[in-house]
DNA sequence: AGAGATTCATAACGCAGGTTATAGACGAGA
DNA sequence: TCTCGTCTATAACCTGCGTTATGAATCTCT
């Protein structure tokens, strides 16, 4: 089992100790795994919905290109991540998904995903609680686009990625690699490439952010976090006591 | 059984009919309801999770205050809801929940969701897809909050309550009543009670809204459904195949 | 290594929407 | 019926962010 394996199995299996029956179910949704390239799209908005996909390497995104002919990005999945959840239940896709960087990714079925609900209540209700917990980011989004300005926008999206890349791994000396241009990240938050570039520097100008290039350094992630009142509730979740002894 | 309990059914048992014991595990949700006033908070943020709600009369909607001092309303619940599973899974509250006029709601444990899945993987199915079915009107309002100005915001929340009202046979000559302050529509739109007041009356220079207090008036629904571009795949939703037969 | 395409920084300008203020309309309670 | 509080409409003013533009830096492809 590798790293990656086991980060998908922290995802799901969280919430108690998996059967071994279990634990096949998980690792049956990382058989095929192929290469993606950078801006490779995985599936365009509409589509029928077939597959997911765990990402296995590199950082993919969800999107909805709008009438106004500007795009919003919906979410930023990183390595681990499972991809295509937003869509179960629906026939068609209502969300786009698109590589950022190069990478791999393991498609699995509906299918799959349904015999795993099936033969695991423990592994249904960790799925509802995973889909929950995304929708718990997405909220949280939301909540910012609604009520926020930019610079509260792009700090809050900065150390929500320090804070997940960290959980796997990714974050060395409070710096990562952030693949993603201005323009996307203008994308995800609501504002143009333009206003982005000019919040990036008044971070840079108040010590805040540290960015060159591809390389972000949070020097101070703790002043970062006071600035956003970050709520970390649906990373680091306290599970409710209700799943435990529930298998 | 009432309409109300049959809204109930129709939303967690329309991916297939429903065997006798799936049903009384539904009615079971719904066996002591109770009155709830206009402004009571059914629960604050951060409280333990202990209960889920069904809505049977009144209108209700799901909060953050933020730090800044300003509210995010998060969703608007109308009668055949169930609020409370956007916490699914967490220990505590992501949001509050308060009642926006007078009604009638039926609250049900932990543990009863979780017999429920247990009993049925169909409506363990469905349940998972009622939250991505949430997840995906989320979305669109984030989409609508990141991407598009101040009237298609409007026209927008507007026309999605139309449908949902619509649904459940609260719309009579493409009329409804709304019982939100224009102070708690800005707080759900991202924008100032003032500016919410400038866009209706802009609306109804444009023939789109006609409103008198709290009852409000779409004279062509078309209209302003070409207006936003209204996506309703998350409402009547197709559903996917692969749910046909799982049972 | 050179050419073209992206990406980024910064400036100048305009406008959508926030803020504050005021007054009228309506609703609940005595 | 009067009073007080809440809700709404509209105006005046201000600012944060969008837009457009330009040049520099960096990547890609050959």
């Amino acid at each position: 089992m590798t790293l990656l394996d086991s980060i998908v199995m922290q995802g799901l299996g969280r919430h108690g100790a998996l059967t071994a029956e279990e634990k096949t179910l998980l690792l049956d949704l990382e058989l095929n795994p192929r290469r993606a390239a950078a801006g490779e799209v995985l599936w365009q908005e509409s589509a029928d919905v077939d597959l997911f996909c765990v990402v296995k390497e590199g950082w993919a995104y969800s999107y909805r290109n709008l009438g106004n002919g500007s795009m919003q990005i919906l979410k930023v999945y990183l390595p681990g991540d499972i991809i295509g959840m937003r869509d179960f239940g629906f026939a068609r896709r209502l969300a786009g998904v698109a590589m950022i960087n190069d990478g791999v990714i393991s498609p699995f079925t509906h299918q799959q995903l349904f015999e795993l609900i099936g033969r695991s209540p423990a592994l249904a209700a960790s799925i509802i609680a995973t889909v929950v917990r995304q929708q718990a980011m997405l909220t949280e989004r939301l909540v910012y686009l609604g009520r926020y300005a930019a610079h509260e926008r792009l700090a809050h999206f900065l150390y929500e990625l320090y804070l997940r890349l960290k959980r796997i791994g990714a974050v060395t000396d409070n710096g990562f690699v952030m693949p993603l241009s201005q323009e996307q990240v203008g994308d995800a938050l609501g504002l143009s490439a333009v206003h982005v570039s000019r919040t990036f520097s008044m971070l840079r100008d108040e010590g805040l952010v540290v960015r060159d290039r591809q390389h972000v350094v949070l020097p101070d992630p703790q002043a970062l976090a006071r600035l956003v009142e970050f709520n970390d509730t649906y990373i680091d979740e306290t599970l409710s006591p209700a799943f435990h002894g529930f298998h």
